[in-house]
RNA sequence: GGUCCUGUGGAGCAGUUGGAGUGCUCGCCGCCCUGUCAAGGCGGAGGUCGCGGGUUCAAGUCCCGUCAGGACCGCCA
């Protein structure tokens, strides 16, 4: 080793100790006769201190990358440096060796400086040496570390799936790899390992975990990328209980060691219905109140046509409170209407209460009638004072989603939400199915809210087809702060109800044979009754680590256009690359699952 | 595909009603400086105001387009 000791490990107890230290120049203080140097390693910063016996001291510019022996010395006192743990002792330079020098740096490695995106993502390497950054990913890693913990201490075992593979049934769009051996196929790299994992389980490997990287190609977010990472967990001979079970054990020890924060247990459950009525959305953030009202009932036989019209053709009209909303000036209030029809809907009806008399007052006051007005403080929850926002809809859960988002934005405005707080559920009872508009000559349809493979619930098992947007499934999300963090579900394993739910779905047995013949086929074999959960390890370690994006716990994030600004990747191909590639190959036969012909689903 | 915000020396920002590339902090280069710790002092270099077009006597500033980054909707568990 060129260093003999962490600069961050330096102690007072250290002092008259000969140590080697290998760094960086952090920041540097040259004062002519003597120069301080903060030297930054991996472990934190020592100040070296050189005097003339070293004078090529005086070349040292910041980020040079040096190593120094010297001795370590108590600081003179009334100079420690409390703002440090290594504040009480310097070493004193006998010899200096410059590594490699640095160039002027495009961005200052500068923990008090906050540089742009691109330019951070350009050079993320420097980026990293800031403290910040370096201890995202270091927490991160600590992440992974206890999650395997736990996970082996339950006898998981870690297993590998395949990234060239074929599409799987998330239903996001694929990345496509082209194949130069078989020119005009592609293999497309996995949505998550759903359908490798279930083979595992058919494999009897019974407990399956994996760090995996999963690929969508959807447009990014504040907490989405092209490529991220789930810790993907599969079990058999499971229900719902035994894998929330384990997803709040993983999530516990998680939030103990890296949060210094215990979440109760079990985590409080509530159903996809009442998230929806209560907080008006399917990932409930529980900081704080204001949940929504249901005034379809209250408001039933209004004149006011806004709300009329929903609550006759079967819909729904809810409000949400907002607390002493009433003080916002007009211009305010129309921002609102801004907001909303910025979120695609027509806008959104408010009442103000006056803080002194209660009186509603407002544009939608003067459509509701003397009995309506009277009570709706009352109905709504609000105080003088408050505002009262509503929407309306025929399709319930289009009205409930506005609220729910309004909600979140008053929570934001009004400095509701407590930042320090932690509040974790799990969202059960899925549905499992919802309406498809139909497109051309097809009639409307249905498509699987989690995926094909979720098994209905035990009540619905038999009967889901009689109701399909009534009917539940053994699916449930884990929710912290109002964000996904995990999801998973219980499986069907047996081949009559798959095949009634691709049935529904309208999939016919030859193209479930073409797309999942091969796990179909395995399912003829004696599949274990199982189900898993993954979760959005990006988000997680997110959350832990304080961040505002995912992108500032992934070691080399993309932006938003799927650019990395660092290699400049995508790239185009040259016209060698893309003869090579046999993109342009014609498909010698169909592409179909070797089982095709052999297992069209029937009873197991 | 859509909405909004941002784009000004290497970094982060300010720039008023349209009136000279003006300003601040940091960095960079040179000199000085023996106890600093986001050191300090003096001097200096560094600019296609993202790009293109338009309005105007005059555009960093107003308008249109475009590119890049960010947030959101659609999309996506």
């Amino acid at each position: 080793m060129i260093r003999s000791r962490d600069a961050g490990s330096l102690r007072a107890a250290d002092a008259g100790a000969t140590v080697t230290l290998a760094g960086w120049v952090a920041r540097r203080r040259d004062h002519g006769g003597v120069i301080f140097v903060d030297l930054r390693d991996g472990s934190g910063v020592a100040q070296v201190v050189f005097r003339e016996e070293v004078p090529a001291a005086h070349a040292l510019r910041n980020e040079f990358c040096v190593a120094v022996t010297g001795e370590v010395r108590r600081r003179p006192e009334g100079n420690d440096n409390p703002e440090l743990p290594t504040g009480q002792i310097e070493v004193i330079a006998a010899s200096l060796t410059v590594l490699s020098e640095s160039a002027p740096l495009p961005l200052p490695v500068d923990d008090h400086v906050e540089a742009g995106d691109d330019i951070r993502l350009r050079y993320r390497y420097l980026d990293l040496r800031r403290a910040g950054p370096a201890a995202a990913l270091r927490l991160r890693s600590q992440a992974n570390q206890i999650a395997r913990r736990v996970l082996h201490a339950h006898d998981f075992v870690e297993i590998e799936t395949p990234t060239l593979t074929r599409s799987t049934p998330e239903g996001a769009r694929d990345f496509l790899v082209p194949v130069r051996l078989q020119p005009g196929t592609w293999y497309a790299l996995p949505q998550s390992p759903q359908l490798f994992k279930q083979l595992l389980m058919v494999g009897g490997m019974e407990r399956y975990y994996q760090l995996a990287r999963c690929y969508r190609d959807e447009d990014s977010r504040a907490d989405r990328q092209p490529e991220f990472t789930q810790l993907d967990v599969e079990m058999s001979f499971v229900g719902e209980d035994d894998v929330m079970a384990l997803g709040e054990e993983i999530v516990g020890a998680l939030w103990r060691d890296l949060a210094g924060h215990e979440i109760p247990s079990p985590l409080p459950r509530i159903t996809w219905h009442e998230a929806l009525e209560r907080y008006g959305s399917d990932k409930p953030d529980l900081r704080f109140g204001c949940e929504l009202v249901d005034l379809t009932d209250y408001l039933r036989g209004t004149t006011f046509r806004v709300f009329a019209g929903a609550i006759e053709s079967g819909g729904y009209v809810g409000a949400v409170v907002m607390p002493g909303g009433a003080a916002q000036s007009r211009k305010e209030l129309d921002g609102w209407q801004d907001w909303a029809k910025a979120r695609g809907a027509r806008g959104l009806a408010y009442v103000v209460l006056d803080a002194e008399t209660g009186e509603a007052r407002g544009p939608v006051a003067k459509n509701l009638s003397a009995e309506h007005l009277a009570g709706l403080a009352d109905a709504a929850g609000a105080k003088p004072g408050d505002a009262i926002f509503f929407a309306a809809d025929e399709e319930r859960r289009t009205a409930q989603e506005l609220l729910g988002a309004a909600r979140l934005e008053i929570g934001r405005r009004t400095k509701l939400i407590d930042p320090d707080a932690w509040m974790f559920c799990w969202v059960t009872d899925a549905p499992m199915f919802e309406k498809v508009e139909g497109v051309g000559a097809q009639g409307d349809g249905w498509t699987a809210v989690h995926h094909p493979f979720t098994s209905p619930t035990a009540e619905w098992a038999d009967r889901f087809e009689t109701a399909p947007d009534q009917a539940l499934a053994y699916a449930y999300d884990i929710v912290c702060n109002g964000n996904e963090i995990g999801g998973g579900s219980i499986r069907i394993h047996r081949g009559d109800v798959q095949k009634r739910v691709f049935d529904l779905l309208g999939i016919s047995p030859q193209e479930a044979a073409d797309k999942f013949g091969f796990l179909l086929e395995a399912f003829t074999f004696g599949p274990p009754p199982h189900g898993g959960i993954a979760f959005g390890w990006d988000r997680v370690c997110m959350l832990l680590t304080g961040a505002d994006s995912i992108r500032e716990v992934i070691a080399f994030p993309k932006t938003g256009g799927g650019y990395d600004p660092l290699t400049g990747a995508p790239t185009p191909i040259t016209g060698q690359q893309r003869a090579e590639a046999g993109i342009d190959g014609k498909p010698k036969q169909a592409a179909q699952a070797p089982s095709a012909a052999a297992s069209a689903p029937g009873p197991a």
